[in-house]
DNA sequence: ATGAAAGCGCTAACAT
DNA sequence: ATGTTAGCGCTTTCAT
């Protein structure tokens, strides 16, 4: 039930002032005396007034919070969700931000479409003053649906073409041309990907990028299996590049958990890695840190990138125009063992 | 920005009536002629309105969202948050009950003390109707917080004595209980713990009942290590443990996470489990099944137990009178086969 | 420096 | 079945 509490009325009845007087001293507005300011905090302490964001909102058209959208258009992700460091970063990167600013971040999941629909409805009903969307999935209708009903948005990764927006994203296909470089310098010249799957755009920009790489080098076709992010799918997916040809000598993976999985799969069977396969992560997650060998990867810096995500909002609010920024950020790549 | 969109005003004059029929429409109340519901519909649908649910809330005191409020008083948990699949189980046992009835599930984190402390604000101030808070430590102020500013409040995990509200709870001890006699029946005698953290009482439940059941049974001191529940700090208690003896023939673990480090360890030394060392997880996760050898676990329906409490809570909201119910759920051994 | 008063957009009596 | 009207609790001019 509602805030059946005090209201601004009571404690300014309390402090023997106006509820104007009480707001300004609520609000940390200038020009109160000092006397009464204290009179005012010790009545609100007295009656244990919260202000109601309802009536406060509906004023100053701002609600405090910003919404941390992490949306699938497949099924149930919250599985990957609550499983993949990534999304741990994220949350990493944003929260000190928004904190720092007293704003309030209140995480919202889109897993279906019901859900989404639901979401946005609550959104444009003013259930936050702006949105950081992370989508998974290229097709995801979520970030146009935000913008066309006027919320200030900032994605993670670029919007797809017509959906003006602020973004932050890594030059994935840079990235994936560090590892290609770094595998063929180190004499491997028939190197694999996992890959993840083809809805989503980053994931699609990795594989590309390491194809047109090995490409310009002179390397013929690449095998190619995808999996679906996780340790368990990356394993499956190199199971089958491995039916499919034993001759491969090295492994470029979308992510560290599949990248994982792959070396996974190759101590089974008792493949050295990376004396006969080299593996190549992607992230640069914990996950890449702690696998057994240490993963050489592709370093996503995930926090920054979120932090400039929430910044590139607040800036927006701040301004009150309907423009946003964005910013591009280059991949490095970490070599530890693995390859 | 706020919705500087049409109002309930401009949709009314669209169609021709009053600002009362608009609103009987919007909330789909009875006692409004199909004409005229057909006539306001395609009003709206001009104007691309949406109600302000600021002005909605000032008035029903309701906000039509509830919070999943995940707080721990340590430091950084957004790792772990983010890497055991326990919290994903939450979520999705969360998310249908309130998807179903139109409430905007919304997550926060309270990962520090000024976390805490401007959760708390946002909530006292009407961000949301009630919480369901998942508790990571004993020690955890919150949601004695919640409770003294009158939140509704239903918890996962008994609330500490002296904080009146609702709650839902596995009987840990008895699922310990049921690992240490599967461990025993199978002739185990030199069996260890690789515990939690103390300030989960959750933890403490299941190591307390595990050293009970053993001791009940005759058997010497328990050799007990702990890890942070994840599969890294799993292997390292491990390791810890078969320093310290290496005639160890069976481990429970706290959690499915630390019992998948444990047989990481193990195998890494050559240790056949369960033939030489039989592992017992917690959770029944997804990581249980997935583990090599699979884990047999004590299984935690978290689902069901996450279902029930939204149940709980939106019972409470319906009822208006501050009273919650419980429930406490029996845990079950899942037998695989590393143990 | 403080108070008075006018809304913000909506719902819910109450009237008709 | 529909319209009129009185607030919900707050911020914010505008006076003083």
């Amino acid at each position: 039930m509602g805030n059946r509490g005090p209201t601004l009325e009571d404690v300014a009845r309390e402090a023997g002032v106006s509820r104007a007087t009480v707001s300004r001293v609520v609000n940390g507005v200038r020009n109160v005396a000092p006397g009464i300011q204290e009179a005012v905090r010790e009545a609100i302490a007295r009656t244990g007034y919260a202000p109601n964001q309802a009536a406060r909102s509906l004023v100053t058209r701002r609600t405090g919070a910003v919404a941390l959208v992490l949306s699938a258009t497949g099924g149930s992700f919250t599985a990957r969700l609550f499983s993949d460091p990534f999304f741990g970063r994220v949350v990493d990167g944003v929260l000190p931000v928004l904190r720092e600013r007293a704003v309030q971040p209140v995480l919202l999941v889109s897993e279906s479409e019901p859900a989404r629909l639901q979401l946005v409805d609550y959104l444009r009903r003013g259930g936050a003053d702006g949105a950081l969307v992370v989508p998974l999935d290229e097709d995801d209708p979520l970030p146009g649906m935000l913008v066309a009903a006027g919320l200030p948005t900032v994605l993670f990764g670029r919007p797809r073409p017509g959906v003006r927006c602020g973004w932050v994203d890594l030059d994935n296909a840079a990235g994936a041309r560090l590892a290609a470089e770094h595998l063929w310098a180190a004499g491997r010249r028939r190197p694999a990907v996992v890959a993840a799957p083809e809805s989503a755009p980053a994931a699609r920009e990795r594989l590309d990028g390491f194809t047109a790489a090995l490409a310009a080098r002179g390397a013929v076709a690449v095998p190619v299996e995808r999996g679906r992010y996780t340790e368990e799918s990356g394993r499956d997916a190199m199971a089958r590049l491995w039916a499919r040809d034993p001759g491969i000598d090295a492994v470029f993976a979308a992510n560290d958990l599949m990248a994982r999985g792959a070396c996974r799969f190759l101590a089974e069977r008792g493949v050295a890695v990376p004396e006969a396969v080299a593996v190549v992560g992607f992230d640069d997650s914990t996950a890449a840190r702690d696998a057994a060998p240490p993963l050489t990867t592709v370093r996503q810096p995930v926090e920054e990138m979120a932090s400039a995500m929430a910044r590139l909002l607040l800036a927006r609010l701040d301004a009150g125009t309907p423009r946003t920024g964005s910013r591009l950020f280059e991949p490095v790549l970490v070599v530890r063992e693995s390859a």
